[in-house]
DNA sequence: CAAACTGGTTTTCTTTACAAACTTGTTTTC
DNA sequence: GAAAACAAGTTTGTAAAGAAAACCAGTTTG
């Protein structure tokens, strides 16, 4: 096993499109809320929800439970642990493949 | 939903961390046979064996079983069809992480 | 000739991701 | 003013995927 096999460390909870997704657009954006995120992703509601929760656990982003007049809004955010997460997860994935 | 969204549309027999790097590895060598794979990836004989067997019947992978004087041998080449598909997968890879 | 080793494959177990159904509350409509 | 439709999410059920363990055919070793 040569130093090629660190692609099988990634961090798989970046590495799911769908939350790879979530958390390329959550960088850019200080918050965003739910139904943001679910027309620029068009995951449909139960995996957003799910998604999010699986990164809210892991304390890649943060949620915020609100309201916009009666109803509720959820709103997301990067975490500085998540950021970082993501931030070597690019450098990673780049490193390998890049040579070759 | 934009065009971010594309992501969601990598080849996810390719994008598997595991695969990656045997695709990787295959993709600069003509033929490498199994256990040149299990020492390169430390992957386990079983987990090769399927992964294999998964990019065999993609057409990605093309295994030939032969002899090395008495003793199996197992040789695994790259098909143009998986080649193509890796430099897919890389392109949109880097396309996807590159902007941000 | 029995035990250990080679080079794999198949089976079993757990974890995942997705879709569909459900929930809580709010407007509409009749 | 009750029923129906809608909004914003969450929970649940299921099927597929990945990893580990068990297995297997043949070979070499003691």
């Amino acid at each position: 096993m040569k130093e090629p096999a660190q692609i099988l460390e990634v961090d798989r909870l970046i590495h799911e499109p769908a939350r790879l997704l979530i958390v390329t657009i959550l960088s850019t954006a200080e918050k965003a809320d739910f139904l943001f995120l679910l027309r620029e992703t068009g995951l449909t509601r139960g995996n957003l929800s799910t998604h999010l929760s699986k990164l809210e656990a892991a304390g890649y982003v943060e949620i915020e439970k609100t309201y916009r007049g009666k109803l509720p809004l959820t709103l997301c955010s990067l975490t500085s642990t998540g950021q970082s997460a993501f931030e070597k997860y690019r450098t990673q994935i780049h490193q390998f493949l890049k040579s070759k």
